[in-house]
DNA sequence: CATATATTGTAAGTATACTGTCAATCCTGA
DNA sequence: TCAGGATTGACAGTATACTTACAATATATG
């Protein structure tokens, strides 16, 4: 059984459930998930992003952001306008209150983001974000969803 | 933007969405999740054990894992059997097809597992698995379903 | 022994994550 | 221009992953 507690994808599933734990625990003043959290701030940098070049730019899958945005939308946070250009986007924008709970809520994921590494030893956290970093775009396109910011975002002349 | 892909919540996030997809590719023969996986293990190595036992083992949720355990068992992978001491309690155990079927994905596994760690080099493959082992550890409390394997097995008569 | 408390499995409800499929719409190229 | 292919958002279906609640059963305590 020790092999299994130290196999990558023990290690890897892990900790994810653990992030989200502390992420949750940090925000419950928020009813705002993770995931809702990254939607909020890819949409406050990118106004006027369409559903599938925001999966792309947060590597989310396409059919579930659908359902994220829906209960973003339904709490009031971000609102869905049809496109002029094209019949079938409709393109996304914070709401003021979403704005709003989002510059509220951005320290709170700041100390959740802290937390997660806390328990090492600064020169551990710097390695471990280096390293993890470097796996993550090595690894892009082993992904269903792989990361496209670049490709994504040319369409709404973003430089980066 | 640039934050967001450094973050530690997005680096775990992405590189857990990473590994099913490669635990997904490598086994996609046998039609068995990680998780599913990880049940059968278990209850491998710990033939006799109940589902809410085996749920601090393997760190997941009680809830979830019924229904894991009920899609093995349609699958004819696994049996449960009624305590005869607690009449609450169904023990757990590999049918002949389950052992079949761990002995035939476990080196498609091991595969996979590599694989998630093969972009960097050997050195940085034992960084990282020393540093996650570590705070995965350090932060079990954490977790919503911290590990409880020690105190989980006790009343099994395993030494570990 | 009787009652309060705890445990076990189960279920309902919400939220990711993914696979498909589909109709509406757009675009390209002959 | 117009037919074929691609894109977009929506939907259905499966599988985690968590929460709360609950009935049946066990156990601890008075």
């Amino acid at each position: 059984m020790d092999a299994v507690y130290t196999a990558p994808g023990y290690l890897f599933r892990r900790m994810q459930q653990i992030a989200v734990s502390i992420f949750v625990e940090e925000c419950k003043a928020f009813d705002l998930t993770p995931v809702q959290y990254a939607a909020l701030v890819a949409i406050h940098t990118h106004p006027g992003i369409d559903a599938t070049r925001l999966s792309a730019v947060i590597a989310f899958d396409r059919s579930t952001l659908g359902n994220v945005i829906e209960r973003l939308e339904s709490k009031n946070l971000v609102e869905r306008k049809p496109s002029r250009g094209d019949k079938r986007v409709k393109l996304l924008y914070l709401t003021k209150s979403g704005a709003a709970a989002l510059r509220e809520i951005m320290p709170l994921v700041d100390r959740a983001q802290a937390r997660m590494l806390q328990p090492l030893k600064p020169a551990g956290r710097k390695t471990l974000l280096a390293l993890m970093t470097q796996l993550v775009d090595l690894n892009n396109e082993a992904s269903r969803v792989p990361l496209r910011a670049e490709d994504a975002l040319e369409h709404l002349g973003k430089s980066g």
